[in-house]
DNA sequence: TTAATTTCGAACTGTTCAGTTACAATATAG
DNA sequence: CTATATTGTAACTGAACAGTTCGAAATTAA
């Protein structure tokens, strides 16, 4: 008898690894990084003490896979939002919105892990890795506006990098105030307003 | 014979409080709220333990103490750059060079106290701080905008308070850039960037 | 000089924490 | 059914930590 799933020998793990991991995502983005003790992630993880060691290593090592699978995630979401086939107006407010929306989010820690949480984390690779979700978040809003340039949304000398750059600014800004408890409506009132801004042409 | 500065009785201290206070301002800024022991207030702020309880109380009212200070200083900076009698322009540019240059400063933890360690502290009190700080901030921009509609620098229409708003968004966005170790030289050209924006007419 | 007062330095105490170990539980392979 | 492999549970260990205590040091008052 063959077994295609390969099942391995011993005892089968009670939870999974990538709902741990969410769960671990969660820990960090509402107790923060230094604030999260090995105890809150056995508790919120729903994984033993060992196990926990033997499959994701210690809490630094965990973090970063936490951080990048989280950076994926909200990122392929940003790339959804940004290029679906849409206006540039609404591709850019579909963006913002999700921003609030998931930082806003009940039943979820607010603000975001990765504009909030990990910037503090005093570690190079942790600071290496966020430099780059920032550039490549700021290179997809320019890829935006260039589209819209083709598409004549906006006229040629529209200045995409530096736009684009400020759009993010205002990302971030936006996604503070959720973490200290700006009320959704009012961060979603100002999302219209930034893209407004964003989109206004120079003199 | 009398002492006009009425000097207490016992043995004198061997620091300053407002001294030492600083040093502890530097020394959450640079660790954030969660990665400091006691010891690296003892350390950092030059006092004994004993006299740091004695004097300060717990981390958690030390830090509220902190806090109050910094915001206190930074918020004189910010009044002082933007009710200068100059033109609304460099009111705002002064503001936002001010932002990023205290938040590259060298020899100084990046970012800001109040807008990357802050917000991640879980208190009501420093919460409830910091929203009427973000408050503040807020309204002295918007009258500082409302200045500007007086003296004919800005249209009457200028939507004052939404403006204000994503300019305090703006700045939040460049500190936190900062914080992650993005080179002052890059933000301040930024600067320039969002004052040009924050003004442009609404079409 | 002596008494009273306050701070300082060092050591102490009970707690919390990270990481490990020992053993029981649960599965497969033959 | 037995041997082997892997996970889960609980408890352990040494280090780090918060907050306190105690005696020595430094000052004023008398």
């Amino acid at each position: 008898m063959f077994h295609n799933a390969a099942r391995p020998r011993g005892r089968p793990r009670n939870f999974d690894e990538t709902d741990a991991l969410e769960k671990a995502t969660q820990v960090f983005w509402s107790k923060g990084y230094d604030g999260v003790t090995i105890d809150d992630l056995v508790a919120g993880m729903g994984v033993g003490r060992p196990s926990l060691y033997s499959v994701f290593g210690d809490k630094r090592t965990l973090f970063l896979r936490v951080l990048k699978a989280y950076a994926e995630k909200k990122g392929a979401l940003a790339v959804k939002a940004l290029l679906s086939p849409r206006a540039l107006r609404d591709s850019l407010t579909g963006f913002l919105r999700h921003v609030v929306e998931s930082a806003t989010e009940k039943g979820s820690a607010r603000g975001c892990l990765l504009e909030c949480v990990a910037p503090l984390v005093d570690d190079a690779e942790v600071q290496e890795f966020l430099q780059n979700a920032v550039a490549a978040a700021v290179a997809l809003v320019e890829g935006r506006f260039r589209e819209g340039i083709e598409a004549g949304e906006i006229p040629s000398d529209f200045p995409v990098a530096v736009r684009a750059s400020l759009l993010i600014d205002l990302a971030r800004g936006l996604t503070m105030r959720a973490q200290i408890g700006t009320p959704r409506r009012t961060l979603l009132r100002d999302t219209e307003e930034a893209v407004d801004l964003v989109l206004l042409p120079r003199h």
